[in-house]
DNA sequence: GTCTATACGTCGATAGAC
DNA sequence: GTCTATCGACGTATAGAC
């Protein structure tokens, strides 16, 4: 007779797993990726070292994953934000994203800086990759879409799309890299952060794309 | 009587030192990172694997030396372009400057890929975020400037330069992955690779800038 | 699940400089 | 004779194939 988990022992051994992607995101938001040493995770987690093995093979599984689920959030309220406004302009609705995206990194530095640009594996490298390319997507049709209505000149939807990803992501690691103030409480503050940084990105996407009355300064 | 090194012996070392940075930079160029195999470097150096451990501790460090090289070429590179402009507006300088990268990258394509996305190791991601800090610090002179003359309207000349450099990068990485097809020739035939993604970024810079009349699609 | 391939980093041995 | 630079094989870890 083979061995069966019973359906107790695998809820058990998917809370544990629960636990440990929750405590992972909890360092992550507060110390980026440097707080997520292993030891950390299963101590917030409150199980041994060796068990986070159990789950995750590697620490850069581990980091993948928890980069994955805080990105999918990120993606998840950018395309909400780009369907509240549906019917608008598509300007409107590419600076829509684009102001989500920047308040939201604003409000919660030390994470925003992890997942955009702080050094940890390779693999966390080649899923920013992976994400920036879907980020760019939703701006390379939004763009097209203008461009067919008319309402933004001729251009290349999807080099327009990726400078836009690229300007937007290195805009805010700089105001992200200044202010590592974990305990500032600018998570709860609201903008605390590079005053003023959103609008000028907002101007910046308006005049990049070439919308005729980019007065929004 | 203590062991010296002699000038021959510190002259040979040297050298290897060199051979072994050289065959870093071909495999770089040729096959990106992926290709940087400490054996492999070590064979085109004509050194033993072992050997390559007396100049750098690490292939880290091997690494991040090839990656300061190139790069510190390119800054050369557009720092002349940009002084060659000196005497034309400043977003004229800011162009020359993005030509010129762009269009060296597009013709190396592979190792334009290696440095500016294949994720490879956290040092030199570290050393990626130093480097796009000077090339913002570049443009952020050169708008600072502008908006000082009056060439270009008010903005934050420190966040345009910053989401410059971001959508200059990230524009490129696209056309980059796409031919990875190393022996096309491309590195001689001039512009092979993404034809119109310079005049495009062009565009996109001027429109980003704020230029008055950015009719140079 | 096993087995092979690849690649980093180390180590004892050797040849040669001092 | 002593110390050192170099070699190349080995240990270990990991990824992919079967």
């Amino acid at each position: 007779m083979p061995y069966r988990r019973t359906p107790a022992v695998q809820a058990r051994i998917d809370a544990q797993r629960t636990a440990v992607v929750e405590a992972g995101l909890g360092l992550l938001a507060e110390h980026g990726y440097a707080g997520c040493t292993m030891a950390a995770v299963a101590a917030r987690a409150g199980i041994a070292t060796g068990s986070v093995y159990r789950h995750f093979p590697s620490k850069a599984e581990l980091s993948v994953e928890l980069f994955r689920t805080v990105v999918g959030r990120e993606v998840a309220a950018v395309s909400e934000a780009a369907g509240l406004a549906a019917h608008r302009t598509c300007a409107e609705r590419v600076v829509a994203v684009i102001e989500t995206f920047a308040s939201r990194a604003l409000k919660s530095p030390r994470l925003a800086y992890a997942l955009l640009a702080e050094p940890v594996d390779p693999a966390v490298d080649a899923e920013r990759l992976v994400f920036r390319r879907a980020f760019r997507d939703v701006f390379a049709s939004l763009i097209a879409a203008g461009v067919e209505s008319g309402e933004l000149p001729p251009q290349d939807a999807r080099l327009t799309a990726s400078a836009l990803v690229g300007a937007g992501a290195e805009a805010l690691v700089g105001p992200l890299t200044g202010p590592l103030t974990e305990g500032s409480g600018a998570e709860t503050a609201g903008e605390a952060v590079g005053p003023g940084t959103v609008p000028a990105l907002v101007t910046f996407t308006l005049r990049a794309l070439g919308v005729p009355d980019a007065h929004h300064a």
